[in-house]
DNA sequence: TCTTGACCTTCCCAATGCTGGAAGGACCAT
DNA sequence: ATGGTCCTTCCAGCATTGGGAAGGTCAAGA
């Protein structure tokens, strides 16, 4: 199939897939006579498993190890393992910074009554002076 | 006082300060004889509520409209809040994706087993066909 | 057969928000 | 004078695409 049957469904966009290519995560599709990225059945399968790790939040260069770790028959799943749990730590990070800054906004903006006065709490915390 | 001094005092890298001076979101400092930026106390505090508001997560972009509120005596508090809600909408948005991905990947990682057998839930997920 | 339109190709630019480095000038203390 | 630390500009890159131009390919219809 071609790249656009290929990206719609995988639910990688063909611009995407095209990169992906370009930095070495997927390995270069064969081409037709007329230059066109060919895919097979199995080229989708990979399609899908990237889209769906991109999905999940998994970074590229992450998704390239999951890549590795599915095509190895001698992986432990330990390893595989190991990469989602540090996928998860960096989210509960993410999350608790989010949450953080959430708390402090919410809290500014219940304060400033946002209405036609000018005096506003929110504008008054981001100026004051310590920190 | 000379762009380092500032950075240090502000929070704000030398490199950074610089880049937002070429944005359009600080106005040029002037210059001293040898042609170094020079900054004055409202300058510094210019940037420390630009390092706050970055530090809250709001847009380059969303900073250059709170500066434009903040010097803006005739503003309405209304205008400020808006902005801080669009921003709080906006994290909560990140917060449902980012724990919903979470929940998913806490669920995967707990069928894994996790040592040296090979077979993982985990990568079972990734290359399921449905979805 | 010719044409049309949908697809594909490569390439470059834009965005976000910086960060690093190179080459060279300015300043300050010894 | 000399060295070291600042500063300057410019260029390039990170991650992850999206947009669009210029042009080639392919399949179907008139």
């Amino acid at each position: 199939m071609n790249i656009g049957e290929a990206a719609s469904a995988s639910g990688v966009p063909a611009k995407t897939i095209r990169y992906y290519e370009s930095i070495g995560l997927l390995t270069p599709a064969p081409r037709s006579q007329g230059g066109y990225r060919v895919y097979s059945d199995t080229d989708l399968k990979v399609l899908k498993f990237v889209q769906r790790a991109r999905s999940l939040g998994f970074a590229v260069k992450d998704v390239g190890n999951l890549l590795k770790l599915w095509s190895d028959r001698e992986r432990s799943s330990g390893d595989v393992k190991a990469v989602a749990i540090r996928h998860i730590d960096e989210i509960d990070r993410k999350l608790a910074e989010l949450h953080s800054i959430r708390e402090t906004l919410v809290h500014l903006t219940r304060r400033c009554h946002g209405d036609d006065r000018p005096d506003c709490p929110i504008l008054d915390d981001l100026a004051r002076n310590g920190n």
